[in-house]
DNA sequence: TAATATTATTAGCCGTGGCTAAACTTTATA
DNA sequence: TATAAAGTTTAGCCACGGCTAATAATATTA
């Protein structure tokens, strides 16, 4: 009753936000056609893992939101482990952790957990969810959001698309790392940030997707 | 074209030996029917990973030789990693180390096997393929086969059946433990040895499934 | 050797999770 | 508001990997 595929359904589903999904919008996130993504909807709907209006749009129930998290867990208490033993790079953590996330037995989701003393975010700075899919308060904020003349520290960056995130380590950005925003432009809300007393402009796009808190 | 199913198919033929493996002998191994398994023969058949005479039986070609190591080499870098970092106990290794095997990307691999230095068994004594299924030269002979009076060293202990594995541990049965051996029963094959400086009785079927080397 | 038991294969079904093509809603635009 | 475009669903196909029931080949044993 549970498989690889409705795993990813779920996860995907939650990635997408809480309610309204559209069968496209699922669709090309999960690189399956409109077709495929309408007749699992159904299926997962009549297990009670989605609600869903015809034409209207998806969203998860209750349980399925908690096997959704139970997903996330599982990758990233598997990016951590691997981070820490392996000291795998940033980069190529999301995609290991994307195939064995499937694999892992609540036995071994445990006793990762335990060896990493229950950790509540992992290498990207993405909160963990518990074993029961509770979620710390998550206070941080957008880049894109931060007023001009504020020091902030990284808190989150991205665990897919390893451009951005070549692109974030060659800048010298890290978790945990201090900036100082400098000045917006106005016309493409592009940023000039301060790091390390080097200057260097961050895009709209990319202040988009990274989250901090406001030192 | 690979999935897990064939991975397991291929894994467990070459657990059974090198020829003429039986449909029913192959079924009961992966807990399927015979018509199942007769199926996947023809498929595996076909892509050139098994060689099959109707009737008479089948086996591995060079290919499936291979993938089939490639399987058991995963399977037993894992149960080394997670052995190692997480000291999961023997009996849970293999189960563990069973879902994760087809989850394994070859970088993974990679990674694992560095990190731990290329090892070339497991933790129950079993020989660790190396990337090219090359296989050490196993000289360990079954404890059933040595003879009277000789002293012994464990090498290898099954990692399936977690019976077996608790009753070694158990009666002070490890790897690398060093027993001298008493006698033999000539009625039931059961072996008396000495290990500690105390006796215990070793049936038959147990003394099949341990290997040792002479010291 | 003939009957029987064992083993293997074939035929045909099922659920899963993809796909395309066609039909249907909803939304946007002229 | 009528029409076009965009998004969604349905219908029907396919490969995979299970299953049962029926048939066929091989082995055993009387």
């Amino acid at each position: 009753m549970t498989s690889i595929a409705r795993e990813d359904y779920l996860k995907a589903m939650w990635k997408l936000g809480s309610s309204n999904i559209g069968t496209l919008e699922l669709a090309n996130h999960l690189k399956v056609t409109p077709a495929s993504t309408t007749k699992m909807i159904l299926k997962l709907s009549e297990n009670g893992l989605v609600r869903h209006k015809p034409y209207k749009g998806a969203s998860l129930t209750e349980i399925g939101l908690k096997q959704a998290l139970s997903v996330v867990r599982r990758h990233r208490l598997l990016e951590t482990f691997l981070s820490k033993t392996l000291g795998l790079s940033n980069e190529s953590l999301h995609v290991e952790a994307e195939r064995l996330e499937h694999a892992l037995s609540k036995d071994l989701e445990n006793s990762i957990a335990k060896y990493l003393n229950n950790p509540v975010r992992d290498p990207h700075g993405h909160p963990i969810p518990g074993p029961n899919g509770e979620i710390f308060n998550n206070e941080d904020i957008l880049l894109s959001e931060c007023p001009i003349s504020s020091t902030i520290i990284i808190r989150q960056v991205p665990d897919e698309d390893s451009e951005i995130l070549i692109w974030l380590k060659h800048n010298g950005v890290s978790l945990g790392q201090k900036m100082y925003i400098k000045s917006k432009n106005n016309f493409d809300d592009s940023l000039v940030v301060e790091i390390n007393n080097s200057l260097i402009e961050i895009s709209s796009n990319m202040s988009k997707l990274v989250y901090v808190t406001i030192e």
